[in-house]
DNA sequence: CGCGCGACTGCTTTTACATCA
DNA sequence: CTTGATGTAAAAGCAGTCGCG
């Protein structure tokens, strides 16, 4: 089984890159296979290190040498585990350049999602791979809508607050407008504006007054 | 120690194609 | 032969999470 999973992993991988990538996915997900390590051991690209780091040994000086530069920047998408003992997990993390990451926010703004060509050559662009364009756009995606949710929210929550200010302004009116009205109804009545009442009310009360003055 | 973010897994949805009544 | 229903695989996207720097 894990022969099986080895060799095509590593021969489609290299075969068919971005594509292959997808199938493995696709294929791991309908068979139900949770095999992690199976994606970073068997990629065994540099396409991002310099050409002088070819080991992790390599890696580390160059980070040393490198450790003031914010464009520093290597791609260790591989597993080194099985290169290197001092590591005992195979997750390693790539810091995309000032460059690329401002490149990719360009063409963000432009559609947040990419089509295959879109993608290819936005790759070839950032000397990256398509899968690692694809996976900054689909976080890029799900920290927007993050954000923009928390924007949301705050909004309604300011919403929220001015209508419940609003309900105990308009509570405190009835109660004074009850008030008055208990005090004396026509003058309650006198003390509204007569657009605010039909005409053919208008005209009762008035002629109730009337007929009471008499 | 908490945060940002690149990478990953698992799941769902969409799409294209095949098969069958 | 055409058509609609159904099944299946591939592809793509998303949510949630991990873990490095």
């Amino acid at each position: 089984m894990a022969d099986e999973h080895s060799n095509t992993g590593l021969g489609l991988r290299l075969g068919f890159g971005e594509y292959v990538a997808c199938r493995e996915r696709s294929e791991k997900g309908n068979n139900n296979n949770n095999n992690k390590a199976m994606d970073c051991n068997l990629d065994f690209s540099f396409s991002l290190c310099p050409k002088e780091i070819k080991s992790l040994d390599d890696h580390v000086k160059h980070k040393q040498t490198m450790v003031e530069d914010q464009d520093y920047h290597v791609n260790i998408n591989c597993d080194y585990s099985n290169n290197n003992k001092n590591t005992t997990s195979g997750r390693k993390k790539l810091r995309l350049t000032k460059q690329q990451s401002a490149l990719l926010e360009d063409s963000f703004k432009l559609h947040t999602t990419l089509n295959q060509s879109q993608k290819q050559s936005l790759a070839e662009q950032l000397n990256l791979k398509p899968r690692q364009v694809e996976v900054w756009f689909q976080n890029r995606r799900a920290r927007t809508k993050l954000k923009q949710t928390e924007v949301d929210c705050e909004f309604l929550k300011k919403c929220c607050e001015s209508l419940s200010d609003e309900n105990k302004r308009l509570k405190k009116e009835v109660q004074e407008l009850q008030s008055l009205k208990e005090g004396g109804g026509s003058q309650f009545i006198q003390q509204l504006p007569k657009a605010a009442m039909c005409p053919s009310c208008c005209d009762k009360i008035m002629k109730k007054n009337e007929a009471g003055r008499y």
